[in-house]
DNA sequence: TAATATTTTTAGACTAATCTAAATATATTA
DNA sequence: TAATATATTTAGATTAGTCTAAAAATATTA
């Protein structure tokens, strides 16, 4: 049975949408994600209950199925793959890359995709943090704390992001707030919710909504 | 201007298709080539010369135009250069590449394919011994000789191929036929068109129909 | 050169993915 | 719980690329 490349990105939309609502997704939410109208995802909703890889009850939202869950995760696999491809090997800057992983993630082949895997040397985690699928569809699920939960005197190693905007991610660049960058937490605004960390000794304020998008680990 | 995979597989094929008729390309050429109908060419062809990539009048045949030909050298440029990368870099068969570099050929990103392109040291021929255009688009004019043209006692080393079918490839590869290799014409057999070539002191008797694919340089 | 064969184009239809507008179902709130 | 608001689906249309069948142009050959 054949996927098309616009029934690959629904899935993956769905997966991703799944992850952050722990439930059913609704309509509106993937057109939000999918920048189509609510009319479109209807039908395409149909078109892959047919093909068995959601399941769908009218009016009711979606879920994928176990077979559904397994091509979206291949297609993540190969999106974060290519991203350390881009990174490690190209010297792309982090947030050059998500774009093009856009398009590579739809080339069809187990094959190549395992040999990059194996070419990069079976890396756990793309350039943001993300955890990357093996090849049997197993992955990671994200044990780290969001910066913004942590308390006073609480610290540790950046190891992921929430957001994965082009502007979230230069300014993270920027200020020095990349994968790896040991953080504690040195005081927190109750005011506007900002937090002051401490960083190689020197105190730097980030915003709550960049907390709310940081992973620590 | 955006231009649809669709039209950049028809640029493709008329490109190759000028390369080897040397003038106009007929619609039925393209039929073959894309595996389509010739009423599909005829579509098509009106739409690239809308968008000024092809000269076309009609019942006349088509040819690039400097715009089209442009086109799809980058085309070509991306296919030679991910069939590289493949080969390379992911220990893949010279036989086992080109379905895919069809694939990645299609992704949109000039940066992607020069620094893909210095990633692999701006490699000059691919795999199968075609030349990769440069990122202005020059590539370089075979000067080879097929090698069915060879007269007795003439030699050189096998520096490019004219089909690319994996059978082709593959009969090459396990008959040690590959680029690179040294070989001289030993005799030639008038009744079947059949060649003995010497390589590495040792006898090889080849078809016709492969000598007229292999070229020497 | 006239008849025939081949090639190419046109006309009209189909599919996948999308859209707008209208209808229907669900959720919210007075 | 009835009225209203929001979300979702249906109906019907559009576009890109393709197809078949028929018409028109070009090429071949008698």
């Amino acid at each position: 049975m054949h996927i098309s490349f616009t029934e690959e990105n629904y899935l993956k939309a769905i997966y991703h949408s799944q992850e952050k609502a722990n439930g059913l997704v609704s309509t509106n939410t993937l057109s939000d994600a999918l920048q189509t109208k609510a009319a479109s995802v209807t039908d395409m909703l149909k078109k892959l209950a047919e093909k068995n890889l959601i399941n769908y009850e009218k009016y009711q939202g979606v879920s994928l199925t176990a077979d559904g869950k397994q091509k979206a995760l291949t297609i993540i696999r190969k999106h974060r793959l290519w991203e350390v491809f881009m990174v490690d090997k190209l010297a792309f800057k982090w947030d050059e890359v998500h774009e093009l992983a856009e398009e590579l993630e739809h080339i069809h082949s187990e094959k190549l995709i395992n040999k990059l895997d194996e070419f990069l040397g079976f890396p756990k985690y793309d350039p943001h943090g993300d955890p990357i699928p093996d090849s049997d569809g197993n992955i990671k699920s994200e044990e780290f704390i969001v910066l913004a939960k942590l308390n006073i005197g609480d610290g540790g190693k950046i190891s992921g992001i929430k957001a994965h905007s082009k502007e979230f991610l230069q300014y993270l660049e920027k200020m020095h707030l990349t994968i790896g960058q040991k953080i504690t937490v040195q005081d927190k605004i109750s005011f506007d919710g900002s937090i002051i960390l401490k960083i190689n000794n020197q105190e730097k304020s980030i915003s709550r909504e960049v907390a709310q998008n940081l992973l620590i680990g």
